[in-house]
DNA sequence: CCCCATGTTCAATGTTTATTGAACTATCAA
DNA sequence: TTGATAGTTCAATAAACATTGAACATGGGG
């Protein structure tokens, strides 16, 4: 379980599987939440998603985006930290992920992408 | 059955459901069969999609892309014409279905998209 | 060491999905 | 009318999917 799971190379990343990780509200919620934080620590672990759904729900959901190539998984202690595989995709297929990215932020209330404000901030 | 099937509106066009259709590799390879069309005459009828599967089978996915707002299904006599609603696609979710079509593009071998250079493959 | 927190894996569930062929509807042409 | 053409709808089936909870593995801190 300590081991990084498997990743497909770049060149293994499929476009219809990527289309399809990405048509589900849960997923395309964690790959949203992912591209807020691009330029920030680019990483997210589990926890951070916990309000999208159960445990074993999300580490379901976290395999198949990891198989599809949208992200990467590094274990570090009991964490994995996730982050957004966009130099592949971008490289792969240049602007599908920031057009749905961008396309997901239009609708973010018609989803329920909770991105980082799911506590009533104070100041 | 001479009626124009329903259509969402542009406001009704979900992302989710969009991508889950261009997830699906017959679906896609309509919608980038009515994407090379663009320009031409813009409008393609079933007919000329029968190398993609069987005619149960494609009305199936006809009647999904219609329900997703990816495409509009005109009738004309015992024909339907279909186009894409690239206009609606465009404002709703700028630069996606050209991303996801040129994508494909890139792939077009490893997706098995027969364009409009089909020769009747034997068994 | 033992416990807890973090996440994964497994088995079971009910739902959705893609696919097939047969039956059906509608239009056109002779 | 009859028949051919173009597509849809229906019923059935098998596969894939999302979701749940329980069991499991791993690492950190007392």
């Amino acid at each position: 379980m300590s081991r990084t799971p498997p990743h497909p190379t770049r060149e293994q990343i499929e476009l219809p599987m990527v289309l399809d990780c990405l048509s589900d509200p849960i997923r395309l919620a964690i790959v949203y939440q992912l591209a807020q934080q691009q330029g920030v620590s680019s990483e997210l672990c589990c926890g951070d998603f916990n309000a999208l759904g159960g445990k074993s729900n999300l580490a379901y959901h976290f395999a198949k985006l990891r198989e599809s190539g949208l992200m990467q998984t590094r274990v570090a202690g009991t964490n994995r930290f996730m982050r957004l595989r966009r130099e592949d995709l971008d490289a792969r297929f240049p602007g599908l992920l920031d057009a749905v990215v961008k396309s997901a932020a239009k609708d973010a209330d018609r989803l329920q992408l909770l991105s980082e404000c799911e506590a009533p901030a104070a100041g």
